[in-house]
DNA sequence: ACGTACGGGACCACCCGTTATT
DNA sequence: AATAACGGGTGGTCCCGTACGT
């Protein structure tokens, strides 16, 4: 009989646990802002423990820099990046998937705003932790927009010469103030308003 | 020559005292967000105490939601929406101005992001009477920037049946997206470039 | 034409004032004890200012033992003692007046306790001057009581050789503890009972 | 021998620091009154920190409830209930009872009152769920003096068809009403006075 | 790994009282 | 005499984090 190994479950049950954390934490700092949300609120949230928390995050704010990490690089990706995969045209990916994920987002989450933005106007200027972080998830949505507008140009779909950065700042931008036009006016109508001028910007830089 | 007063600056005044308040006030929250914002540092920051400020605002709240009437409101009127009146051409105005403006403020102020941004992206969606005084303030911001539209058509200086409204909303969602994008990139530069994008947009709406 | 005298309507005033305050005041303090009545609820009670108010008292315990002095000693005499007066045989004085204050409260005011009975127990323990100031108008409804029971000696309404003193101490006590009592239970009905069994008490002493 | 455990004192208790801090707060509320005892002098008294008081009891009015429900009701029980056991003749336990508490007691307690009174005078118009808890704590007391009436008739020492309940009432009243007074008077010969009336009261219903 | 008793500092609010002013 | 701006100290609460215990 072979000697058990060192308990693998228990990694299993870390990873778990940390990931159940991660996700309460991120859930009542969307709701509440970093600062409005207490550790005491997360623990409740994700049904564990001051010791458990803490053992995990060494403080909450480490909680907040790995929920920037980790969950909000990933959501840019999987919300605004990889659906542009299958489009055969980027600029005609880019539109539409912005009309999926306004379709598919309840207005309810209007008003909370986008998670990222809520954490960049709240911590950018007073945690610069925070600010190294979160630049590096914006820049990670820029660059992803920039590389399939090359793409349209590679493919003709797009002319030679456009300003290809500008260009992908000014559609993150109008994501990010979509979002944040539309929770201050609790509107979410608002969206489709700026989806259609940016959709006239692109269609200007189109081969048509 | 009349008699002078005894005392040129008095110290019971409640309406200078009240000011100080709010600009102090201002000032923290606008450096550390509203919950960052402690009573003790503002009344630190403009030299009063305790009893000064409770004296003056019932709670830390009401404090903030009079910076949103009656400063934030200010601000948007002096800044983005008067000086667009010394301009014949309403379209030239909004460009000229956002220029200036970006011109006027400080690299250091960038970091900082627009303080009505920050305060709703912190606020709405955590206090229903921040959120009513915000969108106040934002729509005030639209529908100033609506009426040059206007006066822009009705001088000559814009087409006939442009989309007035979504166009303001698109041009103050421009405004504050760009605060987000440098303050996000902590890149100044961000602002000219939108600005230009900006300008470009409104080029395809100008009789030229 | 005389010579105008000192402003004798501002002493008026003054005396109205003053008497606006302490009426407030007292019920203020009925209502949620001293320490729990505020200076600044006293005064949006009697609709006056913190000027008015430490004006005509140096401190919140001025008022205190003011309303003490005047309002409750003065309550003393015109419900408990002087309508003895009236009665001939001043056992028979005492029960009735006790049935007719009991017919006079609104039972909603049951809740609240006699006014002195409730300063007693919240003050006596922790300031010496309310202590001194309690114990003087206490004794005062013990002496009266006992002097109407000298008198009912006197007119042969009672036995001669009964424990005077000891009997007006046991009446004010059932007083109080009535109202403890019925404030305890939440019961005004109460209040009858015990007067009941205070009668009977009256009538082992009394000559029939 | 048997070995002895590491720690014959642990600190990491819970219910040995519940009781201090209840024990604590107990006689800091019976002698300041419960608005008088602030939360810091109730934790210097009974040697904790903030930290460790609100990991116990939720507010500081959660403490005054615990007190009423744990400390106050057992007072009851242990002081003026249990010892009536062991009389034979419960209407001379109650008498009897009664000297022997008053011996017991401190003349420098007199003057503090009885702590279920004091609270209340204090807390009863003021605080519902406070008054709910101390009328359970007031009617535990008047059922058990009730109830040894019954035995006192079922034993032949009372006379058959004495109100029990009014008795009852009466016998309690008296004894806060004598703490009320003793208090009022800072005298605590009072106590053996009204003692004695009680006790001749008692003695018109016993079958002697 | 996780549970929980505990530490102490900081938060906003409100207190009572003072003082400049009318 | 009366008003209201103002002074600070302290109130209860809740915070984040530590460390003990299993």
């Amino acid at each position: 009989m072979p000697k058990r190994s060192k308990k693998p479950v228990k990694t299993r049950d870390f990873q778990r646990t940390r990931q159940r954390i991660l996700q309460g934490g991120f859930e009542e700092i969307f709701r509440r802002g970093f600062h409005g949300a207490s550790v005491n609120a997360i623990i409740a949230h994700c049904e564990t423990t001051k010791g458990g928390f803490f053992h995990h995050f060494a403080t909450k704010e480490e909680l907040g820099l790995a929920i920037v990490d980790e969950l909000l690089s990933a959501m840019v990706r999987e919300r605004w990046l990889n659906p542009l995969e299958q489009f055969e045209n980027p600029l005609e990916g880019i539109v539409q998937n912005w009309k999926r994920v306004i379709a598919d987002t309840p207005d309810a989450y209007i008003i909370l705003g986008c998670p990222l933005n809520n954490l960049i106007q709240e911590m950018t200027h007073c945690d610069e932790r925070f600010a190294a972080r979160l630049k590096q998830v914006f820049s990670l949505w820029v660059d992803g927009v920039e590389s399939q507008l090359a793409k349209a140009v590679t493919r003709g779909y797009m002319r030679k010469g456009a300003p290809l950065r500008q260009l992908a700042e000014f559609i993150v931008m109008s994501h990010e103030g979509a979002f944040a036009t539309a929770k201050a006016l609790n509107d979410p109508r608002v969206f489709a308003r700026i989806q259609g001028m940016v959709h006239e910007v692109l269609g200007s830089y189109s081969t048509k």
